[in-house]
DNA sequence: AAGTGGTCTAGACCACTCG
DNA sequence: GAGTGGTCTAGACCACTTG
């Protein structure tokens, strides 16, 4: 069942085996899975280390514990997707809708006073400025206008492929790979600009995203301003209660 | 420094000591702090329950830790209040507002469709249904429509005084207590009935919600629809990577 | 080589729930 | 009183980073 010598931790292979289990329907929702002892009886590892694998999944949602009573399987739907940090490739894909872009702009300047708020630079500092217009299937969905410092990647310009995803480039190309991302959406209306790009009517709803994303050590490194259009877009959140709490009950 | 009579955890404590050093300026953004052993050591307690600590603080995101380096401070304004399970009056208060709210109407009925499903109710079932103009320094801010199966609260019409807060009313009364929150936001720009309501042109940007809100072990206990005004209320949020996977890097 | 965090053990005591 | 999860210990070995 476990493998020992694998380089894969045994909390982890616990977690990805109670995840089976579970799935198999071993555990319907509201049900207890096997005590702490138990598993650790059964699988020949210690208490703490099923701890380990229950605290991840209980932090996803999939479990529940309650203090002398038992671990539980929530009823909560597994499959629903909630956003974490997401491309707008990404994100599309795994909507399954084809997603592509057309360059609007894509320069090196100065980005205005909020620009270099966001990502905490001195004035003089330039970054690249890309401006695409983002499509679903071939429609329009949204207009994103990335900020990226250029001492991050200083030759962008060429190394990227605007056919290609941004962040793949950022990744794999200079190792920026994205922790945390600070959200902030305004409803409003669709400008003369706005709507013509997106193809909808002027005075139709439309989101205005302002995004800055950061390194896991906390350092900006891109700032978005984003128009996506009302009616084929939506947010989907999930809010959960403050962690890191000593339990109460 | 540590009051092991205390019934508070020796983790919590060390996550509080920690917190308050870093934010007294002792430990600078991106600067490392002392090493689990040396924790350990001068506190008098053993690594793991020192790992506890960090774990959680790492998790909220202040900390941030890297193999054979060491445990740093995240550069992340740590004062940004990201959303949690709020009700609209918590909301409010948070930002500096003072919460009101009229009520339009109180009663028990059967919700619509997407209500039933929403809430995993039998066609039957019926619901309370209080619908408030919800108001921030006597300003109308969102019109909020709640629904919330009978067999949770029976007698909430005669419980719940209008004038104070529902989730107040249904954690001290019934022992309520969401743990999470679904959400749906779509842009949209508001109708005759809410334009009035809401004191704002027709055609003014506005977002519609759709939240679900579940128990601890996913049972769904209300079901809200509303419409905030776009010109005074934005959504913010903050993205991250998945959780509990093995750490790779 | 020395120091760091990541994983793991084999115990222990406690507070809590339930019959 | 038996069983559960919550907390805690005092070690251990490993992979990784740095000088």
């Amino acid at each position: 069942m476990l493998d020992r010598r694998s380089v894969v931790p045994l909390y982890y292979q616990i977690q990805q085996f109670l995840l089976d289990q579970i799935h198999s329907g071993a555990f319907g929702p509201g049900e207890a899975i096997l005590s702490e002892k138990e598993i650790s009886a059964r699988m020949g590892v210690s208490r703490m280390t099923v701890r380990q694998a229950l605290k991840s999944l209980c932090s996803q949602g999939v479990l529940y514990s309650q203090r002398g009573k038992g671990t539980f399987v929530s009823a909560t739907k597994l499959e629903k997707n909630f956003r974490n940090v997401l491309s707008f490739s990404e994100e599309m894909s795994k909507l399954g809708s084809r997603p592509s872009s057309k360059v609007i702009c894509f320069e090196v300047a100065q980005p205005d006073i909020k620009g270099t708020e966001a990502l905490k630079m001195k004035a003089a500092d330039q970054v690249f400025i890309l401006r695409r217009l983002r499509l679903a299937d071939g429609i329009p969905m949204a207009i994103e206008c990335s900020h990226i410092p250029v001492h991050f990647c200083p030759d962008l310009l060429e190394s990227f492929d605007p056919a290609t995803s941004l962040y793949e480039t950022l990744a794999k190309q200079y190792g920026i790979h994205i922790a945390v991302t600070e959200e902030e959406a305004e409803a409003a209306v669709a400008k003369a600009e706005e709507s013509r790009l997106l193809k909808i009517g002027k005075g139709s709803p439309v989101f205005h995203f302002v995004r800055t994303s950061y390194l896991r050590d906390g350092k900006p490194v891109e700032y978005v301003n984003s128009t996506y259009r009302g009616d084929r877009y939506r947010i989907v959140n999930r809010l959960t209660t403050e962690t890191g709490k000593a339990v109460s009950r």
